[in-house]
DNA sequence: GGTAGCCTATCTACCGGGAGGTAGGCTACC
DNA sequence: GGTAGCCTACCTCCCGGTAGATAGGCTACC
């Protein structure tokens, strides 16, 4: 098996475990068994727990840029682009997950100090893209609202996080996310 | 000491500690430290660590019943009374934390069963309350609202918790939580 | 009113298990 | 034959939990 291969293992595996349990409550033991190696063949890839994660949450965030410059990319209306965003997190919540970086967020105040500020980043990048193409829809006449966008920003940022977790912990099959998108636009069509 | 006021003493660090750290990153020695005695004794009050969630998750469920009643008792108008509500969020994210319901439900897939059920209790009735209060509003022509009260109520409930997990993240001064609001209302104000 | 017996709230001492991490050896392939 | 990748074996630390002792207070009965 090359290095990279099974580092990459390790990070699917990792990912998958935080999403579900969160950064604390995931062992080397759990990856070991997921990737199919012991735990101590581990450090070979990673020299430790930090170094792992923050590794997790740069490839995450590598895959947020990728993914928006692939929406921005596809010529669509802004309305149209919103909605791809929103489908990165609906496709999460149909798979009983919650966000990498809302899960990493909830666990901060144990994180080891580069891993927060990849969150931060994460949390940074997703909101200015959001408010950028806000905007775009406001100056293209897609949408009528007349407000900051940095707060249509925020405020579907922080729903589409909250509402993953709500999602779960309501244990049901209703689509939450997709409430919330309609509601969202609601905000923006109108004045 | 008695039996009572240590027990309280205990839920008081255990909700600070699952706050700021989560359900899976606070341990009997930090409790222990908090309030005073030894790890051992922490099992004379609660036989164990569920057990101690459970009673701790049911003194926050009665607690929102009590703010509820209050704030449905006083009379105001359904804005001023929703108002109320993200308050109580606006608070917890001055003290820098998040919302006790919130962190847990990041955890849920390692909480013991009953656990999880209280939190779903505190997230439906959250909701029930907000979507109520928002119907009454639109009722009494204070909004201009013409979707679901409930999937406003879904909205307002997913941005409060996730705004409070991203609000930490961040790290900054801004109220994220103010922001929140003003969009929320904007929602309801316009058609 | 003294004392016997029980209850409350805490303690010390210990347990098995699992966490993340380290040292050093084996194997197989360039 | 060097090195990449994984192994076994081990370490230390801390976890939640248990057992049993102790000190002090309340109750009730002679």
């Amino acid at each position: 098996m090359s290095s990279e291969a099974t580092a990459n293992k390790l990070l699917d595996a990792a990912q998958v475990l935080i999403q579900e349990r969160g950064y604390n409550a995931f062992s080397y033991k759990d990856l070991a068994e997921d990737v199919g190696i012991r735990t101590a063949s581990i450090h070979y890839h990673f020299p430790g727990k930090a170094s792992l994660g923050l590794a997790l949450m740069e490839r995450y965030n590598d895959e947020l840029r990728l993914a928006l410059a692939g929406i921005d990319g596809s010529g669509r209306t802004n309305k149209a682009k919103l909605k791809s965003f929103i489908k990165l997190y609906s496709d999460t919540e149909a798979r009983g997950a919650i966000c990498l970086c809302g899960s990493l967020a909830s666990d901060r105040e144990t994180l080891p100090e580069p891993l927060q500020g990849a969150v931060k980043t994460y949390i940074e990048s997703s909101e200015q893209w959001i408010a950028s193409t806000v905007k775009d829809g406001v100056r293209d006449g897609e949408f009528a609202y007349a407000g900051r966008p940095a707060d249509a920003a925020a405020a579907l940022l922080s729903s589409l996080q909250g509402g993953l977790i709500l999602s779960r912990a309501r244990g049901g099959t209703q689509s939450l996310l997709a409430t919330l998108q309609r509601v969202f636009f609601r905000t923006l069509e109108s004045a």
